[in-house]
RNA sequence: GCGGGUGUAGCUCAAUGGUAGAGCAAUAGCCUUCCAAGCUAAAGACGAGGGUUCGAUUCCCUUCACCCGCUCCA
C-alpha cells in the first residue's frame, strides 16, 4: 500500500507560507509554543477580519428584512449580539455541555485503552480459588455475555466449563462498587486486560476550560469558558425580543471566541483549543422549521462558493440519525477537503443543526433528554431534575395567529479559523511564470477572493527615479482612503510582483515612463498576469467597482 | 493519553565532544524601464531545563513543540 494518506507536503508548504508571510504563528513561540493555540500575524488578522466582516455583512448588516431572499420561506429579520465568554455555570448544565464534556476517565495500563468510568460495569467471578471483579464497557443486553466470555478466557476454560464459574451479586457499575467498598481497582480485570489491577485511578476529564470567579474564589465559584457561543444567544433571546421589535421568524448572530480543552489538537489551526465561531440562532415557528433548516443549509453552502472556495473540494453531508447530537433533529455539515486529510476525507467547516426547542425549553424547565422521540426533563437518582432550569418563560406570543409557542431553532454554526484555513489552502497555488528571459519560473500565489485579500492593491513605480515614485506615492495616498493597499519601490518589479502574489494581493498598479506622458498606469491581475493600461484618474473607481 | 519520528538563521539544508557554514528570503545602499537580474554592506540559529565532561549543538535524562499512527472528539 503505497498510496499517500494525504497531501502532507502541500500542507507543509502552506503552513510554511503562513508563517513566512505573517499569516499565522504559533502562540507563545519564543517559549517553545503552546499546543492548540495560534496567533494571527499582520496578513492573517486582515484575512480573518475580512472573512468575519463578509459573514457579518452577508448575514446581518447587509440583510434586507423587507424581502424574502431566494429560497427563503418568507422575509425575516436578523440581529447582532456580543456576549461574555464566562457565563453562569447553570447555563452549561442545562445546555448539556456539562454532562457531555465532563467525565471521569479511567485508563488501562496494559491495553492502553481509555474508558468512561461510568460506562464500566461488572461483578465478581470465582473459579477454583481465583476471584476477580470482571468488568466490561458493553452495556445493556451485551454486557452479560461479554462478562462470561471475559471470565472464561481469564480462567482458561472451555465453553462447556462456563457453568463452573461462580458469580457473586448482580451487574454493578464499577464506580458504585468502588464507592461502596465492595471491590478495589486492584481486583478489577479491565475490559481489554488479561490480568487484574491494570486500571488507573479515575481522572477528571473536562473538555471545558475551568476558571474561578473572584480573586479569592473557592470551589463554589467554579465557572467555565464557553465551549460555544450559541448559549449566550439563548440567554438573551428574551432581551432581544423585548427590546428590538423583532418578530419570529428572526435570527440572532454572534462572532466570538470559544474554548475547548481538546484531547489532541492537530492539523495546524483546524482543531484548536481557543477558536472563533460565527453562529446564528434562527428562531422560527415549529411547523416551518424544516423549511428554514433547508434554507439555511443551502444558503450557507452558497456563501462559501460566493467567496471562491472550489466547489469540488466542498461537501454537504447530512448526518445519519445515530450521529445526531443530543439536541438535534437534523444536522448537515459543510466540509472541505483539507490537504492534510486523506483523499476522499473532509473536515468540518460549519454545522447547520435543527435544534428544535431543546435549548429554550432546557433553559426554562431544566435539562431535557430525548426519550421515545420526545424531550422530557432529565431526572437524577432522587427523582428530582438533574439540572434545574431558570424557570423563566422563554415562549413567544404570535400576535397574528394569536398562539403562544416555544420557537424552534436552526443553528448555522461556522468556525472562523477553519474557514480561514480552508480559504488559505484553497487559494494556495504553485504555477509557472516566464522570467525576464522567457524561461518558466515557479511562483507561489494565493488566489484569494478580492474581498478576503489582506491587501487589495500594491502601487509600484517601475523604477526608483524619473519622478515615478512621486506619482506612485500620490496614488497610494489617494487609494489608501478607500482600501488597504501598499507602496513598494524596493528591488526589481518582478520581485515585487512575486511578493504581492504570495500575499494574495489581487492587483498591482505600476507607474512607468508612459504614465508621466499620458497619465495612464498598468493594472496587473494576480491570477491572469494580464496587464491593462488604465487612466490614472479612473483607477480608484475601477478597483472599487471590482471589489463590489 | 500511548507508540514511532523530528527539532540548527525567516525558509531549505550542512558540519562538529573544543560555542557553527551555505543557498534563498529579509534590511540598507548602488544599479535597474514590466514578472524573484547584478554589485556592496550589515544583520541573523543549535527549542527549553538538568546531568556526564576540563569543555556539550553533538552523549544521557526530563520537558516543550511539530509530524505520522492509535485513541478521543463536533
Amino acid at each position: 500500500m503505497n498510496d499517500k494518506p494525504s497531501d502532507q507536503s502541500r500542507m507543509d508548504r502552506i503552513v510554511s507560507l503562513a508563517k513566512r508571510r505573517g499569516f499565522i504563528f504559533q502562540s507563545s513561540e519564543i517559549y517553545g509554543g503552546l499546543n492548540g493555540f495560534w496567533d494571527y500575524g499582520p496578513l492573517g488578522v486582515a484575512l480573518k477580519r475580512n472573512l468575519k466582516d463578509a459573514w457579518w455583512h452577508d448575514m446581518v448588516a447587509g440583510h434586507d428584512e423587507l424581502a424574502a431572499p431566494a429560497g427563503a420561506p418568507e422575509a425575516y429579520e436578523m440581529a447582532g449580539l456580543d456576549c461574555t465568554i464566562i457565563m453562569h455555570p447553570q447555563v452549561w448544565k442545562c445546555s448539556g455541555h456539562f454532562d457531555l464534556f465532563h467525565d471521569w476517565m479511567i485508563d488501562c495500563r496494559e491495553s492502553k485503552k481509555r474508558y468512561r468510568y461510568d460506562h464500566l460495569s461488572g461483578r465478581f467471578a470465582s473459579h477454583r480459588g481465583k476471584r476477580v471483579f470482571v468488568v466490561t464497557d458493553a452495556s445493556g443486553d451485551e454486557a452479560p455475555p461479554a462478562l462470561t466470555a471475559k471470565a472464561q478466557k481469564f480462567f482458561g476454560l472451555r465453553a462447556k466449563q462456563i457453568e463452573e464459574i461462580e458469580w457473586e451479586g448482580g451487574l454493578t457499575g464499577l464506580s458504585a462498587a468502588v464507592a461502596a467498598g465492595s471491590t478495589t481497582l486492584a481486583a478489577v480485570l479491565g475490559p481489554d486486560a488479561t490480568e487484574p489491577g491494570t486500571l488507573t485511578d479515575p481522572r477528571e476529564f473536562n473538555l471545558m476550560f475551568e476558571t474561578r470567579i473572584g480573586a479569592m474564589a473557592g470551589d463554589d465559584d467554579r465557572a467555565f469558558l464557553r465551549p460555544e457561543t450559541a448559549q449566550g444567544i439563548f440567554m438573551n433571546f428574551k432581551n432581544v425580543l423585548d427590546t428590538s421589535r423583532v418578530r419570529v421568524p428572526f435570527g440572532i448572530a454572534q462572532i466570538g471566541k470559544s474554548f475547548r480543552n481538546e484531547i489532541t489538537p492537530r492539523n495546524f489551526t483546524f482543531r484548536s483549543r481557543e477558536f472563533e465561531q460565527m453562529e446564528i440562532e434562527f428562531f422560527c415557528k415549529p411547523a416551518d422549521s424544516a423549511a428554514w433548516y433547508r434554507y439555511w443549509r443551502d444558503r450557507r453552502w452558497k456563501w462559501y462558493l460566493s467567496l471562491g472556495l472550489t466547489e469540488g473540494k466542498l461537501q454537504l453531508r447530512e448526518h445519519d440519525k445515530d450521529e445526531l447530537s443530543h439536541y438535534s433533529v437534523g444536522t448537515a455539515d459543510i466540509e472541505y477537503a483539507f490537504p492534510f486529510l486523506a483523499p476522499g476525507e473532509f473536515g468540518e467547516l460549519e454545522g447547520i443543526a435543527h435544534r428544535g426547542d431543546f435549548d429554550l425549553r432546557s433553559h426554562m424547565e431544566g435539562k431535557l433528554v430525548r426519550q421515545d422521540g420526545a424531550l422530557v426533563l432529565e431526572t437524577g437518582p432522587d427523582g428530582k431534575p438533574r439540572h434545574k432550569g431558570s424557570g423563566k418563560d422563554l415562549s413567544y406570543f404570535d400576535d397574528i395567529s394569536r398562539e403562544r409557542y416555544v420557537p424552534h431553532v436552526i443553528e448555522p454554526s461556522a468556525g472562523a479559523d477553519r474557514a480561514v484555513l480552508a480559504f488559505l489552502c484553497d487559494a494556495y497555488h504553485e504555477d509557472e511564470v516566464p522570467d525576464e528571459d522567457g524561461k518558466p519560473r515557479s511562483r507561489t500565489v494565493l488566489k484569494l477572493h478580492p474581498r478576503l485579500a489582506p491587501l487589495k492593491a500594491a502601487i509600484l513605480p517601475l523604477v526608483k527615479k524619473d519622478g515615478m515614485p512621486e506619482v506612485a506615492i500620490d496614488l497610494y495616498r489617494q487609494l489608501k482612503r478607500h482600501m488597504p493597499c501598499m507602496y513598494d519601490e524596493k528591488g526589481s518589479v518582478g520581485r515585487r510582483y512575486a511578493r504581492q502574489d504570495e500575499a494574495g494581493t489581487p492587483w498591482c498598479l505600476t507607474i512607468d515612463g508612459q504614465t508621466l506622458s499620458d497619465k495612464t498606469v498598468t493594472l496587473r491581475d494576480r491570477d491572469s498576469l494580464v496587464q491593462t493600461r488604465v487612466p490614472l484618474a479612473d483607477v480608484i473607481d475601477l478597483l472599487r467597482d471590482k471589489l463590489r
